[in-house]
DNA sequence: TTATATTTCATACGAACGTATGAATTATAC
DNA sequence: GTATAATTCATACGTTCGTATGAAATATAA
């Protein structure tokens, strides 16, 4: 009997299956896709799923882990060079916008990162009608949301609460979206190729304007 | 043998089916949500799934039909009102927004109307890998976005149809997940209760901020 | 080399799924 | 009232699903 080696050529089976996991849930959904069609696309097996993971809901929770952790880092990291940037000053809005969203972007749009399969995962993920996935995030975002809401806070003094939590929620559903729909073309008109830097600068300028918009009362 | 008698007090089987599907498509997902899940919870019988509706992936078309038609018809007729009401001139922008907006909330929040059921489908809908629904999603969005594609541009004349098509991806992104996390509540801090008024009044200050927004070039 | 740990394999199990069907019941038309 | 159409019912079918298991193979440590 002829078994795959662990570690040659092929790659590492877990490693393995987590990036077809990933590139068939992105493609056909988190339910659509079994467990059977992710081992048979990776030339793996059934027990591997249950050796590595579990479970399928673990198998999917680290999927998530694995890109949400960088994510999270990158978007952290990006925010300390802002403040460290202003100094004693309250940093720019469009510069904390440009924190949160510019690693997102670069994770679902830069093909040398390799993780670009990963995005509508991303923009799927406040949308899915998964518990476990939904406490998972929550995690992941809290950590992230809180310093960007003091950041925020900082760059515009009269906001409250409500309407930080309102803007963000825009921003945060117009990044989404704008991931899910980027492969879509106008009607009559050539497709729209964005460069990464484009892509930031588009929704920073939305999402910034929209932070400054005059709400009534 | 008794049965559940055609149109008596417990209503139509047809009509009873769509209100629970519905209800429990948005909870759960098209996915996670078997047809003998709906089938227990409205009283019926698996057959009747098979005579009213073929499939599964035809009751979810005719769910999604009964709630989109409406709103189409309701956004165009919003618009017709907008360019009405301004005559030889060009919209406002604000009003061409309000009325792709407004109907959509409304649908949402409003308790009356018997649609906020469908707000979670509403909000998850460009984002389900189901090709079906896609292909019909497409069709309702490309006559709306047709119509209102015209009219913000008639609104502002200096906008490239890329900056429209972005742009108008953002808005939408910003109103489905406003749809979507309008129960969240910011951490430390009463929930927040918005009527339509108010969440189409903050929709629309961002969107028509974001569609000011200076672009770098 | 042997012992142990790790990994992969083939398979089983129980449950659940969507689709379909013919019979029975109820509603409608004349 | 009878004939026909519409609706509901109970059930079957074939398939698929996720989880689990013990054996076999491979890797690692001493």
């Amino acid at each position: 009997m002829s078994r795959t080696a662990h570690k040659d050529s092929e790659g590492d089976t877990r490693e393995r299956i987590l990036e077809v996991a990933e590139k068939l849930f992105a493609e056909h959904g988190l339910e659509r896709v079994s467990i059977r069609d992710i081992i048979q696309a990776a030339h793996a097996n059934l027990g591997a799923i249950n050796y590595h993971f579990g479970t399928k809901q673990k198998l999917i929770a680290a999927l998530f882990e694995r890109r949400l952790i960088p994510l999270d880092q990158q978007r952290l990291a990006a925010l300390d060079a802002v403040e460290k940037a202003a100094g004693n000053q309250a940093p720019k809005l469009e510069a904390v916008l440009e924190a949160f969203v510019r690693p997102a972007v670069q994770q679902a749009l830069d093909p040398s990162s390799g993780t670009a399969t990963f995005r509508k995962l991303m923009a799927r993920s406040f949308m899915e009608p998964n518990p476990a996935l939904a406490r998972l995030l929550h995690r992941h975002f809290e950590v992230v949301v809180r310093r960007f809401d003091a950041a925020l806070l900082r760059a515009m003094p009269g906001l409250t609460r409500a309407d930080l939590f309102w803007r963000m929620h825009l921003t945060v559903g117009a990044l989404h979206h704008s991931l899910m729909m980027m492969d879509h073309t106008p009607p009559g008109h050539p497709p729209i190729r964005t460069s990464v830097e484009t892509h930031v600068q588009r929704l920073v300028a939305f999402s910034a304007a929209g932070f400054h918009a005059p709400l009534p009362q």
